[in-house]
RNA sequence: GGCCCCGUCGUCUAGCCUGGUCUAGGACACCGGCCUUUCAAGCCGGAGGUCGCGGGUUCAAAUCCCGCCGGGGCCA
């Protein structure tokens, strides 16, 4: 059997899709694991809708999940006169024919054949149009399309990879467009004879292609190609089962990496949704993926995009990271925030490198890393309900007046000697250690939840620690900040 | 409306081809416990499915057959 070779063929009408994204993932990983070549062809030829932008978000998008293809980028747009030459072999041997019949007229005639409840299909009008009459009007200057000319009995069947056997009677099928009267192709016909002309051995694309299969198949036999084998991915639901789209939510592929998706969780996320390994083990590296990847073991049913998972998912592999890799990937989310300059002075690289470890286990997305971080730059501008009751209870005024005493007179300002030193005070207090540490956290931090005291203390240092504690007293005392 | 596809816990799914080991397994979410200065993470445990419904075949069906229902996609 000749080398395997898969194409992503998106069009640049829109910004790249997640199931866009997962019908890449799944050929790329088809490709990859056979040793087959992937594939990029851009199918711009909707000149009214398609924008560079698009195409240019579709381009990163890929290049961010590592999606790498081979070749050079086809473009659709620069192959009109392979369209034309295959389309005129269609017209020498009969089996596509000029339509000079209107927008209106169509339209008119379909409303007539609605009305009647018959299926709106083009009435094959200029099928039977003379030889003669055809020159006559083509000399005269009319318009028209192409057509092809579908056989009118018989059926069509296809064994699609997922799916098994699917069928599809020839009579429901009709004369589809295949050149525009501007001279462009239409879809199922650029892309078959493209896909053709580029090699492709297996169609991997999703469900709602299903329809399309049959007429393309018909073009494949008349213009004599080898047919390739067609494989239809389940499609991507939203919540409501329907597919999924701008109204369930996030649908560009973008739109995650800006909320702080890790590609490497974005991968690992589509890849389980319609394939599953064998070995029930969810967490897959890419490598994995490859040498497991099944494209006969993909499921047919839709499958719900389950955001939830995503971002456990993510919570996984940036728990991963080493904290460098990490605070290398938090910097441009900070600096948004002015926290850090980005590339950040050595300073402020320093400073982040400490407080990283400290939120990355309570990260599920990099975006969440500033609401983590507030604190670590920011003094409370307030505090938060809980923080606010504990700080308000009996003693806590002196005890905290106390601490930050006793911390100012500290040498090094560690984990251990902060520790040391709430510690002992309560001993001495006779009040337990959560006493202190709890009224505590309410001051620096300004809220009841966080990373251990004791470490973000010596992170924040001895002189923001002694200054939000006098500032907390202060606070108690005269009830606002 | 026509054609086509799909139907196992809320969700992703294993099992279905080759019927029994399935009193249906795993993961997310949820609940509880442990750990801990809190949250999170981690570990342990729990709840959650009449396998869309009905019939049939069979000693035995999530698994095979038939019918129905429901959902979705495409065509406009």
């Amino acid at each position: 059997m000749s080398e395997i070779c898969v194409r992503i063929a998106p069009s640049p009408t829109g910004y790249l899709h997640v199931g866009t994204a997962r019908t890449a993932l799944f050929n790329w990983l088809f490709a990859r694991k056979n040793k087959g070549k992937f594939l990029l062809r851009i199918e711009d030829t909707d000149r009214e809708r398609s924008k560079p932008e698009f195409e240019r978000d579709i381009i990163e998008g890929l290049k961010w999940l590592g999606l790498d293809w081979d070749g050079n980028i086809v473009y659709q747009s620069q192959r009109l006169d392979l369209y034309h030459r295959e389309a005129q072999r269609l017209v020498e041997m009969g089996k596509a024919y000029p339509c000079f019949c209107t927008q209106e007229e169509l339209e008119q005639r379909k409303r007539e054949m609605l009305a009647k409840g018959a299926a709106p299909k083009y009435d094959r009008k200029c099928r039977r149009l003379s030889i003669e009459e055809r020159e006559r009007l083509i000399k005269e200057g009319r318009p028209y399309v192409l057509r092809f000319a579908m056989p009118l009995e018989g059926e069509v069947v296809f064994n699609d990879i997922v799916r098994g056997k699917i069928r599809f009677a020839n009579r429901e099928l009709d004369d589809f467009v295949i050149l525009k009267s501007d001279g462009f192709p239409t879809y199922n016909f650029a892309c078959v004879v493209d896909d053709h002309d580029m090699g492709i051995t297996h169609v991997i694309r999703g469900e709602d292609h299903i329809s399309n299969t049959p007429r393309q198949l018909h073009l494949y036999m008349a213009l004599g190609y080898d047919l390739p084998q067609f494989a239809h991915l389940p499609l991507l639901l939203g919540s409501d089962r329907s597919k999924l789209s701008k109204r369930h939510g996030a649908v560009s592929l973008n739109e995650y990496r800006k909320m702080g998706i890790l590609p490497e969780a974005m991968v690992n996320f589509l890849a389980l949704l319609g394939w599953y390994p064998r070995d029930q083990q969810e967490i897959k590296s890419r490598e994995q993926l490859i040498a497991e990847f099944e494209l006969s073991d993909v499921k047919p049913s839709g499958a719900i995009f389950d955001l939830e998972k995503l971002l456990w998912m993510n919570g996984h592999y940036i728990r991963q990271k080493q904290p460098e890799e990490l605070a290398k990937m938090l910097v441009p989310c900070f600096a948004q925030k002015g926290w850090v300059h980005d590339p950040p002075t050595e300073e402020e690289w320093h400073y982040l490198l400490q407080l990283t470890p400290l939120i990355q286990e309570r990260m599920r997305t990099l975006s969440e890393s500033t609401d983590l971080a507030d604190f670590f730059y920011r003094e409370p501008e307030s505090y938060d309900e809980k923080a606010q009751s504990r700080l308000m209870r009996e003693g806590v005024a002196d005890c905290l007046l106390e601490l930050s005493n006793r911390l100012e007179t500290l040498e090094e300002f560690t984990v251990e000697q902060v520790e040391k030193t709430v510690r002992q005070l309560a001993a001495e207090k006779g009040l337990k250690a959560s006493e202190i540490i709890h009224p505590t956290r309410a001051a620096i931090t300004g809220r009841m939840e966080g990373p251990s005291l004791f470490h973000l203390m010596a992170v924040l240092g001895k002189e923001r620690c002694v200054g939000r504690l006098k500032r907390a007293v202060q606070f108690i005392k005269i009830g606002r900040l």
